[in-house]
DNA sequence: GAGTGGTCTAGACCACCAG
DNA sequence: TGGTGGTCTAGACCACTCC
């Protein structure tokens, strides 16, 4: 059986590209079981014939999906949908948000926030002498009331204005975007190790608790580093999850 | 300084598409230096007019790369190199390739190689039957001949025949693919804990030292479950590296 | 205003898969 | 053999950035 998408609409007044629209729709369709797994999509041509749109308009809709791997193309066969029950790719947001959207109730506390010099790590990730003044920022992270996280970023002085106040109600990436940084690309080590009395103090945990790592570099559109962090989670309370997909 | 790319050359009767060329080939400028962070890589219309390729082709080889985290396009202003010292984006790869690729000398033993009833977890993830039989599978797997990590590996019965010695010489998914096994998609559970004492036993840890873990679901390209993997690596050996970006 | 990438179109031909 | 996706072309117009 080969669906039709008729519901689809698209609005040619929207700033907001007619494939990423047809796209968002797709996802909704797929998420709210609308299209179940192994749905067929029914042929590109007709689709696009259905919706108004230029074939490789809809192609590339079909193509974002099939990258983040909710839909699969096969060539004489179709389009079906992979996965209902989708998980998230890893995506450049931060925890809070990630926490936000669970239904976490995410609570923050900042430990430190000052200018410092850069460790050479620090200073070596985001392109700056050694030494150099950055803002150093740290905070332990709650969810339901429970230490999951410490969370520690180096930022460049000039680029975001950042209170405690501000901190503790919201998230990092939010303020950045607020302040018209536009992250654009992140390079991430995922790592484990044992956690030292102080570490297992913060998170009340016992000494030697296993704890997930994440370093992360992250890039403004321009190629400008503008964050390094270096977090550690609870292994016993978080995670990471994520689709990889073989599409050339 | 926008950097001629006229060593670049496309051949119109491979069967590899003419996008994929002229990626490749950026790439591996990118990567020898040829084309170091920061460069432009000039305008669109003119690199196809010199490349003998339309527009739209060009800008799929670019936009591939941008993808994966090796260019940055801004409107207005051009694409330029971001990342010299590229990480490999994480992709679907075994363990035993990106070992081989490093120049590590992976070796394996096999601990286990048997048809057994899958567990719930195992069966609810390849979406068989609970007690279905599932070949299963249990190695070590060492790298400069130091315990690396513990792979437990469980596939539908049909899918591809194995032996030890097949399995010790080579990786799963080079048997895979070479018995018509077309990976497309999975998705994976990064998290942490700490070694239990047979576990410690294998990798030739101590007891309760911190091991990341590695949960994997992969199908093919029709989207059947093909794979489930539950591994553990020593936490002080090995980590994850990724890029994430933000090209909607 | 000049130059860049971002989007979109309307075709064409090919390769693969199923019946 | 017919139908599907995979690739490619040659344009067009728009939005953004910088001078």
């Amino acid at each position: 059986m080969s669906f039709s998408v008729a519901a689809a609409t698209v609005d040619r007044a929207s700033p907001v590209p007619l494939y990423y629209q047809l796209a968002q729709q797709l996802e909704r369709a797929i998420e709210s079981g609308e299209l179940p797994r192994g749905a067929q999509l029914g042929n590109e041509i007709v689709l696009a014939d259905q919706l108004g749109l230029s074939r490789p308009t809809v192609r590339r809709a079909i193509g974002y999906l099939v990258e983040r791997g909710l839909l699969v193309r096969r060539r004489g066969v179709g389009t079906q949908v992979v996965q209902p029950r989708v998980r998230r790719r890893l995506e450049l947001t931060s925890l809070y948000d990630d926490l936000t959207s669970d239904g976490q109730q995410p609570t923050t506390r900042v430990l430190a926030l000052d200018r410092a010099p850069a460790p050479d790590l620090v200073a070596q990730a985001l392109g700056l002498p050694e030494g150099e003044p950055v803002l150093t920022l740290e905070r332990l992270r709650l969810a339901r009331n429970e230490p999951l996280a410490v969370l520690r970023n180096y930022l460049p002085v000039d680029l975001v204005a950042l209170t405690r106040e501000a901190l503790e109600s919201t998230g990092l990436y939010q303020l950045m975007r607020a302040a018209g940084v536009r992250l654009h690309l992140a390079t991430q080590t995922v790592g484990a190790r044992s956690a030292s009395a102080t570490e297992a103090r913060l998170l009340g945990d016992r000494r030697n608790a296993p704890l997930l790592t994440m370093q992360r570099t992250a890039y403004d559109d321009s190629g400008r580093a503008v964050e390094f962090a270096s977090h550690y989670y609870r292994a016993s309370l978080y995670t990471f999850e994520f689709v990889l997909s073989n599409t050339r």
